[in-house]
DNA sequence: AGCAGAGCGGAACGATCCGTTCCACTGTTA
DNA sequence: TAACAGTGGAACGGATCGTTCCGCTCTGCT
């Protein structure tokens, strides 16, 4: 097609530059659906070969260290997009329904362990926790949300949703939603409940997860 | 000690007969902590070799039905004991604590479709759903659960409570706890509120588990 | 006292599985 | 047309794991 370079880039280079996407695609299908899949599925899944898997990352830990950290932006992307919504149980609730329905956790949690973090992931993770401690205190304030549920509570929540899983990905996802909507229930204030019991959630009990395994 | 048989069996045969508990608690705690952990390593934590294990069970199989089955007889049995508790909404929760603090789900769906199953695993399996149906209409029936809740939530409810896991088990008690108390919370009765979205869990979406795998 | 064998520990074996490397080939660019 | 970026996929080497097997110990019986 096009002769020359500069132009929309026919032939070779259109290739490649599509594989971008089709691979990074796969790979998070795959891994989504299983943390430990070996890297030939992502390759069978992208119809590609192994090699232009090999050609972009130097390894698989580089691949889960992508996926992982795009998982993490776009975690935080999602909370400061609750954080521009006027009502606030409407911005925790939206916050929590779309990192949900993007599977965030998996991405995120599950992928950890598997590799050397960055700095840079640290320092995401650590404002992905502040934009989180934001929606909650500001749902908190607004009287909806429960006073005794803390931060952490969004880490058992996220795990319970992350953990509903039916081979067919839109009937994972509509039963998700109603994980969800029982949880944010539980959550809700009602005039006489009972306490939540056991010492709530705290900040360094998952961090285990982001230390390096077996 | 003593000489002839017949008395409390001293020696090996009381070592052995030992062995059957040790090395039946062992595995449990294994496979409870990794549904594919190698059956090394179910020795190893038996403080026994791999003999006294293939001495009792024809192979990995044999004693992965064994532990599911004996999940699921545990379920049955909290379930009748829950039967019997007059109160309808604690009989409810009540069967549905022991049976979160038991692990009972990590034993039985977890470790589904590792093994070909019984038939009587079968029978057993669909008394469970019947005692559990049992419960949640008795707990319907009293008010103090949703309308909307269907027998299948249940599925969610406890994948959701088995997803929780942390490296210090009674930890991972007391937070099961937590996320229990927030489903139930969720669960219950209260007077103007939302349907619970989507097409509830129904009863075949969960077999495939007890398909085998791979 | 002595022997047959139940019970056991753990090395060794064979079958997978998986990450990574390597090489031949193809279409593109200069 | 020469160089080469990009690729497919076979091949390799290491790791893991279920199972088997052999030699040892200690017991229960004669």
């Amino acid at each position: 097609m096009s002769t020359t370079s500069g132009r929309t880039l026919g032939g070779r280079r259109a290739q490649a530059a599509r594989n971008d996407e089709v691979i990074l695609e796969a790979a998070r299908a795959v891994f989504l659906d299983d943390p430990k899949a070996p890297i030939a599925a992502v390759a069978e899944r992208a119809g590609v070969g192994i090699s232009a898997l090999y050609r972009r990352y130097a390894g698989k830990e580089d691949l889960l260290r992508q996926l992982c950290h795009d998982g993490l932006r776009r975690y935080v992307a999602e909370a400061e997009t609750a954080l521009d919504e006027p009502d606030d149980w409407a911005a925790f609730t939206g916050f929590l329904a779309r990192v949900v329905d993007a599977d965030v956790h998996s991405l995120t949690v599950h992928l950890a362990g598997t590799f050397t973090p960055t700095e840079e992931m640290g320092r995401d993770a650590m404002r992905a926790g502040e934009l989180a401690a934001a929606l909650v205190d500001r749902a908190r304030a607004s009287g909806r949300l429960r006073p005794d549920a803390v931060v952490h509570d969004l880490g058992l929540l996220l795990e319970a949703c992350a953990a509903v899983r039916v081979p067919d990905p839109e009937r994972t996802r509509q039963l998700r939603r109603r994980q969800l909507a029982v949880l944010l229930a539980g959550l809700s204030s009602v005039p006489d409940a009972d306490p939540l019991p056991g010492p709530p959630p705290a900040a360094g009990e998952f961090d285990w997860r982001w230390r390096r395994r077996e």
